[in-house]
RNA sequence: GCCAACGUGGCUCAAUGGUAGAGCAGCUGAUUUGUAAUCAGCAGGUUGGGGGUUCGAUUCCCUUCGUUGGCUCCA
């Protein structure tokens, strides 16, 4: 956060940090006589040094938060607390944040909120709000508050002051009769919270920890206007109309069948023809960049998943083992026992690093039942899995070739907009210290040398290695993981891999983890909602449906259509006695992009009346020039 | 797995403690149609599965499976 305010005196002071700029607002909307100007940055009161009159000209010119809407989020939070309290006063207060969207709090209640107890608290906060109680900031030793809170008798309060050390100084904001241990900083009072919903409840282990107790949790939405909260009601409408599931049937793309079970998915004809295209062009791009393609079997021996350590580490996501001759056998959860196994086929040279092994790998992991999620999560699915084998010193340039890899094909796909995540050494690690730092830094020049923003996740790696992560958006702006980019300090020396260097010894090499897509089904099912099922001409199913207007022109149609199969276009014609306007709105419903519509006129014309998906008629063509348009939409 | 909500013909949805109805899709016939729905007829459900309460349940209760939203986990 960062905050410049212009006094009255013309001087212009600037502030960087955790700023509770609404307490500075305070001091000058109330416009108190000589008030002093004061603000809290970083949690300390900070004295401007400068007395303003009521009507003193103070104004501030600009306050940057990436948090701001938060802090709004975090009050109203606090005054849903509040609402609760006062509507059920057994209940026990836990925790309340801001989040992404919104906020949440979670309370300690037997009973989950129902919809109508929702109703309930929203009046509740509605007439709290009208009170324009002001949030009133204090600070006390630790001791003190967590006198105040036994005296409140609220246990998760008193579980969290007992972590912190006793002679840190705490900060509570109280508004009305509901006071909270919070750091901060707050609107100014309830009339600023103007507009809110509660979105709905849900179960929330304490803590994350699937070992609690299972709290009742409320998630919220709030904006200072009713404009503004319609507006994010209305976007969340549709959102709802892009999701990848609702679209999935209508186009009759894919299905997820009870018979067959939770989480595994059944890819229909038009579906199976996008995932055709995606994984041809997979694999052409792949061996452009002299990848090996590879292919490995589903299920290996029990051993295997031993020395992988995935048998210790993962066996909860594993499916149980099936047994054949005495020896345990296990449907893999990963591919990367496969191709080290494939590596270690042979003594490796230095002369052959790097050696990339890339595999579309159908897996299976036991997600758990409610985790599921249409294609975003599922139980079987296929990464777009490689392994790039190096040396150290190769580690920099390939990270980087990766990137530029990664980037150009989420481009192909219509990508554009993504987070990029970099996630550094967590606290329990295999590897040495140097090693990460190595390999971190390596991640990170490359992003750099994109010039791309990225978020640092300290701590956010996997045991083995650093990663980057970059991940899409969905419909309800939720982001899901696609492609990872994981170090790998583990696997090398579990399996003692070797390649020989110019000195004749063995060495240790580098191993890389990579998917670019992530799994082809989370893909999809993003692919849907960021194209809204409209995707780009070369992924389309069907790209062109030829639509004569009546049946004495389907000899002509039939023409026009062997045409554009033999330039290669992916045609239907649609030959039903129908009034072409019936056949127009299947054709717009089904979103196909093209349609050639041929009547006397163009049949005599040697033409097609071109019409595109939601722009409309685009006029006569020429048959050679319509199909010429459609192959230069496919680019 | 845990906390909740939900589960009616292929799809979207309606109805009631007395045993289910519409639209779309499908099928049949008529219509030969100029840029987002031609008309008519037909067929389709033991209301997710199992159990219970009841004279009677799809409607109430239990259980199980699944879906949805979260928690957790992750591609």
């Amino acid at each position: 956060m960062s905050l410049k305010i212009k006094l009255p005196d013309g001087s212009i002071k600037e502030f960087e940090g955790q700023i509770d700029v609404l307490e500075v607002a305070r001091s000058i909307s109330d416009g108190l006589a000589n008030a002093a100007l004061a603000g809290i940055v970083n949690g300390k009161k900070v004295d401007l040094n400068h007395k303003i009159d009521s009507d003193a000209e103070v104004s501030i010119i600009t306050f940057k938060s990436e948090e701001g809407p938060e802090i709004f989020w975090h009050s109203t939070a606090h005054l849903m607390a509040q609402a609760v309290k006062q509507l059920y006063p057994d209940v026990k207060v836990t925790i309340g944040p801001a989040i992404e969207n919104g906020f949440y709090y979670d309370f300690d209640r037997d009973k989950a909120f129902s919809e109508e107890e929702l109703v309930k608290i929203e009046d509740k906060m509605k007439e709290l709000s009208k009170q324009k109680l002001p949030y009133s900031r204090k600070e006390v030793s630790r001791n003190e508050a967590i006198e105040i809170f036994k005296e409140m008798d609220e246990p998760y309060k008193l579980e969290i002051l007992n972590e912190i050390p006793e002679d840190e100084t705490l900060s509570l904001y109280t508004q009305g009769d509901f006071t909270d241990l919070c750091r901060g900083p707050h609107v100014t009072h309830t009339g600023k919270i103007k507009a809110f919903k509660l979105l709905r409840s849900s179960g929330a282990y304490w803590r994350g920890d699937e070992k609690n107790k299972m709290l009742k949790r409320i998630y919220g939405i709030s904006f200072p206007s009713k404009k503004d909260l319609k507006v994010h009601l209305n976007n969340l409408e549709e959102a709802k109309k892009r999701d990848h599931r609702k679209i999935g049937k209508e186009l009759d793309l894919f299905s997820i069948n009870d018979e067959i079970g939770a989480g595994l998915v059944l890819w229909h004809p038009k579906g199976a023809m996008i995932r055709h295209q995606i994984e041809s062009y997979w694999k052409e791009q792949h061996l452009a960049y002299d990848y090996n393609l590879v292919y490995t079997p589903h299920i290996g021996k029990g051993t295997l998943w031993e020395t992988s350590g995935h048998l210790h580490f993962y066996k909860d996501g594993m499916y149980d083992s099936m047994e054949m001759d005495g020896i345990d056998y296990y449907v893999k959860p990963m591919n990367c026992p496969f191709h080290i196994m494939i590596y270690k086929s042979s003594r490796r040279s230095y002369r052959e690093l790097p050696y990339k092994m890339a595999e579309l790998g159908t897996v299976y992991r036991n997600e758990l039942s409610g985790a599921l999620h249409g294609l975003m999560r599922v139980r079987g699915f296929t990464q777009d899995d490689a392994h790039i084998i190096c040396t150290p010193d190769q580690l920099e340039t390939e990270v980087e070739k990766l990137l530029d890899f990664s980037l150009m094909i989420l481009k192909k796909f219509g990508f554009n907009n993504f987070d990029i995540y970099l996630s550094t050494k967590p606290e329990k690690a295999v590897g040495e210290v140097e090693e990460w730092d190595k390999a971190t830094e390596s991640l990170k020049k490359a992003i750099e040398k994109h010039g791309l923003e990225y978020k640092v996740d300290e701590g956010g790696g996997a045991f083995y290695g650093p990663k980057i992560d970059i991940k899409i958006k969905d419909a309800l702006n939720r982001s899901w993981q696609c492609t990872t980019i994981q170090f790998d300090f583990n696997l090398p020396t579990r399996f003692d891999m070797d390649y020989i260097g110019s000195d004749n010894q063995p060495h240790r090499p580098y191993m890389i983890h990579r998917a670019l897509l992530g799994s082809i089904e989370r893909f999809f099912g993003t692919l849907i909602e960021y194209h809204a099922g409209n995707f780009p001409v070369w992924l389309c199913p069907v790209q062109v449906k030829v639509l004569p207007i009546a049946d004495s022109v389907n000899e002509y149609g039939q023409e026009v259509l062997a045409k554009l199969k033999a330039a290669g276009i992916r045609a239907e014609i649609d030959t039903r006695t129908e009034k072409i306007g019936y056949k127009i709105r299947e054709a717009e419903v089904s979103k196909i992009p093209y349609m050639f519509i041929i009547g006397g006129k163009e049949a005599e014309a040697d033409s097609v009346s071109v019409r595109r998906h939601t722009k409309g008629d685009l006029g006569i063509l020429k048959v050679e020039d319509a199909i010429k348009s459609v192959l230069e939409d496919e680019e």
